[in-house]
DNA sequence: AATATTTTGCAACAACGTTGCAATTTATTA
DNA sequence: TAATAAATTGCAACGTTGTTGCAAAATATT
């Protein structure tokens, strides 16, 4: 797992440090996204709140995590699949938000249908997030 | 648009204040949805924050507004439509938030797509946010 | 008009997020 | 590998955002 992180890391161009690492391997071992709050407990003491939100930022950037738009006002974060670049990312999953267990998760293999927007709006991004219960809770 | 007002809270069994009177002509006379932020400028200094919060928070739990999430972490509200009831909504419509002037709108004829889930998945709600150019920013 | 109920504003607080800068860590060069 | 350059971190301080308790004010009820 060290040599995929590292290889993340410097696949963007970015120095392989104790934090970034610590945080790569949170959500390679997570199932769902996090959000800050997540990666501060889970990352223990070790790291300022500051690195967290410096490195997330950093992360978003080179696309390597996106940022999930929920309804309450939690920013959560996932890792990108291989095919998302800086800048624009290719998000073509919905977001599933379970209400039991509070997870968040990207559903890979859901693509986002098609959406007809009235004449005179073009749309560059499209975000489905689905509420409701999912398969562990049920 | 007064008596169309109080026609809202009265139904909602809420009393009529000055306040609530001001964030509703706000919602009404705004082509787009408006986030705490915009209310409290939009109101001028004669309601307290705290008030525009509780305000709001009231208008969410009633059904008279709904919020729309966003990717960055700026909750926004908008008005509902007749046929939202308290507790849960019939938001059966999409989100589109323009990139240009930044404006969220609702396109109440556009509904949203049938998603399938995987096995074991269960969907309550289901929020569609499309960003990109709106009609007038063209 | 008087009373009961609800709402507001204030103050204080907690959580969240940002910025500048010095110290440390990582990368680079020889 | 050691020395230097570059990048990252932690700290402190700050601003914004959102919450809570309580007394004063406004609204509803009789």
């Amino acid at each position: 797992m060290n040599a995929q992180i590292e290889d993340i890391l410097k696949r963007n161009q970015l120095s392989v440090t104790s934090g970034r690492v610590k945080i790569l391997e949170l959500f390679l071992g997570s199932a769902g996204a996090l959000s800050h709050g997540d990666i501060e407990k889970k990352a223990g003491e070790r790291f300022d709140r500051v690195t967290v939100y410096r490195t997330l930022q950093v992360f978003l950037e080179k696309g390597i995590i996106h940022n999930i738009p929920t309804s309450d006002n939690s920013i959560r974060y996932a890792l990108c699949k291989d095919n998302c670049h800086a800048g624009h990312h290719h998000d073509n999953h919905i977001h599933f938000v379970c209400n039991d267990c509070g997870n968040t998760i990207c559903l890979e293999n859901v693509t986002i249908p098609p959406v007809k927007l009235p004449k005179g709006f073009t749309s560059t991004q499209v975000d489905v997030v689905v509420s409701g219960i999912c398969k562990e809770c049920k």
